[in-house]
DNA sequence: CTGTTAGCGCGTTCAT
DNA sequence: ATGAACGCGCTAACAG
């Protein structure tokens, strides 16, 4: 009593099956599984009816082939394991996803040589679409590989000169903000720790850094300033560095979830009081900062709603706008808590 | 001087172009991409030029309906931007990767509706392997969906009965541990928020948590045991309410990551003193739990191994390996530190 | 409204 | 060692 479906490659039943247990041609089948041209109902019945019988799920690749269109999209990401990254995965599927298309996430793990598989990988894939956080500005063959992209691309707070639309997230305004708060507490020598140069972020970090001292008149001590790589691991060595030199800062800002951790646990293990002895301020990571005693101080973005942005930018694309690159700048914010307060020894 | 290259479909250029670009027929290039048939050095190296120059990229779609394989794993979780599982996908992909596999993020948002879409995907594009953590063991028309498979599946830490490999954690030895330590230090009301009984993590710490109290001869009070959901809103209430009863705990267990959070905001709300007026164990997140003052004892898991391991046991599959079904268990470890210790009023 | 047919790009025979 | 031809499952265009 088993449905006996022939089913042809890999096991999974074909167009041909449902037309044969159906009793009509393929070409019909094709029109219902499509809900494509308009099909008698009772012979709709009888085509899904089949389909359920025989458990028909429709090739996609066979698809892909006839149409081009594969109603995917790829999100191609640093480190998935990072929240900040895997947030905007979130966001771009709550707006990708009811349009019909499906998200597959992508970690290069910070490797170029893995961007460029990964971005081999959805070409060959012939997905409609990508959204992607490169690891490294700088690295030319993964710029290459996305230039050779024939379908709509999506930039997330990278400058790189390929056409494409983008999403930002606004660093600069952020920084001198607090860089300005922390100067009028009193602070005249403030470390900061945060990302490459070679990355957007790291470069308009430092820019809002550097903008802040100067607005105040202040000396920029280069020393003070750590802008070379993205984890917990640098986070800690950076700041132990900074807190154990002879000229320590009076406040530091730890501008990355990553890098927040590592200093943070460097500020622990240096006993260091905050904010009595030492302003923090943390970066990227609002959960973390909330249930630090005591509550930190951070610069804050909606990682959900630049996904949900570049979702709707690449929907646009998809659809056919054909305007220039459109650039998004969304605002971070800066979340004012118990961790900064006027230098001690002022 | 451009390379000029017809590019059918979609923009990409095919097999054909390279063939034309090389001066050789289709099935030498094929030849040659697929590194399979000997072909002359001399004919390898012009059509490997060839394949540069017009920027020539397999078609994974018409690969994948030749040879009923598209080297792509599907990795299914329930939330992605959740670290606990998102690590998962970084160890599974270390393994796989070098074996030619790629893999794709999936994240249901721990919608049933959504895990069903994503399985009726992985179907539909002949993913050749599937590693999954399912949000909810209790939906039927998942599981049937799962059943549907035809390649190859590793569950991670559920009970679901479709003779799948399974990469278990263990919850009830750790949860065992740290509940006896806590009775050894005096501690006769302990309270629990976990996951929901749903799932195999809240049903196991559950049972080791019940299991401790028993071999201690302590009656359990079910009012002590909040195991319905996985967020921190859930952690905070449930931890607020906790600590605002009649008769409170004189220590808390927040098993879980989202929960971890949730309950340490609330416990920082209320002011509770750790460990002086509450002793709290937290659960899968080592760092936060290092930087938090007093440094807090935790249950942890490494996530990245579960992975590694799910990915070894699939690509045992892949080759072929005719085994039962393996089952494998990882252990969880306590992290002792200074958030717990014997109740004050004692 | 429904059946028939021609490829989509590729890997794999089978000849040469 | 290399080329020609077939068909994987499907959609779209065309007949009827």
């Amino acid at each position: 009593m088993s449905p006996d479906a022939p089913a042809s490659a890999r096991g999974q039943p074909t167009i041909r099956d449902v037309a044969a247990a159906a009793g009509v041609s393929i070409g019909t089948v094709s029109r219902v599984a499509g809900g494509s041209a308009r099909v008698a109902e009772q012979t709709r019945a009888r085509v899904l009816s089949a389909m359920a019988l025989v458990g028909y799920q429709p090739n996609a690749a066979a698809r892909a082939m006839r149409t081009n269109k594969t109603k995917t999209i790829g999100f191609l990401m640093p480190d998935i394991s990072n929240p900040v990254f895997s947030r905007v995965a979130v966001g771009a599927q709550s707006v990708l996803g009811p349009a019909g298309y499906t998200l597959f996430a992508l970690s290069s793990n910070r490797s170029p040589v893995q961007e460029v598989e990964y971005l081999q990988a959805v070409r060959q894939r012939q997905m409609d679409g990508l959204i992607v956080t490169l690891a490294d500005e700088t690295a030319s063959a993964t710029t290459e590989e996305l230039r050779r992209m024939r379908v709509p691309v999506v930039l997330l707070d990278r400058d790189v000169d390929i056409g494409a639309d983008v999403v930002f997230s606004d660093h600069v305004i952020a920084m001198e903000t607090i860089v300005s708060h922390l100067i009028a507490l009193g602070h005249r020598r403030i470390g900061l720790v945060t990302a490459s140069e070679k990355i957007r972020p790291g470069r308009e970090r430092v820019r809002g850094f550097r903008g802040a001292l100067a607005a105040a008149g202040l000396p920029v001590d280069d020393w003070l300033i750590r802008a070379a790589r993205q984890s917990a691991e640098y986070g800690a060595t950076e700041t132990h560095d900074l807190l154990t030199g002879r000229d320590p800062p009076t406040a530091i800002i730890a501008a990355g979830s990553d890098i927040f951790y590592g200093a943070m646990k460097a500020v622990r293990l240096l006993r260091r009081d905050i904010p009595r002895e030492l302003s923090f301020v943390g970066a990227d990571d609002l959960l973390l900062s909330e249930v630090i005693g005591p509550p930190i101080t951070v610069i804050d973005r909606d990682m959900v709603e630049v996904g949900r942005e570049a979702g709707r930018l690449l929907l646009d694309r998809l659809n056919g706008v054909a305007l220039p690159p459109r650039h998004i700048m969304l605002a971070s914010s800066v979340v004012l808590r118990d961790s900064i307060a006027a230098p001690s020894h002022a």
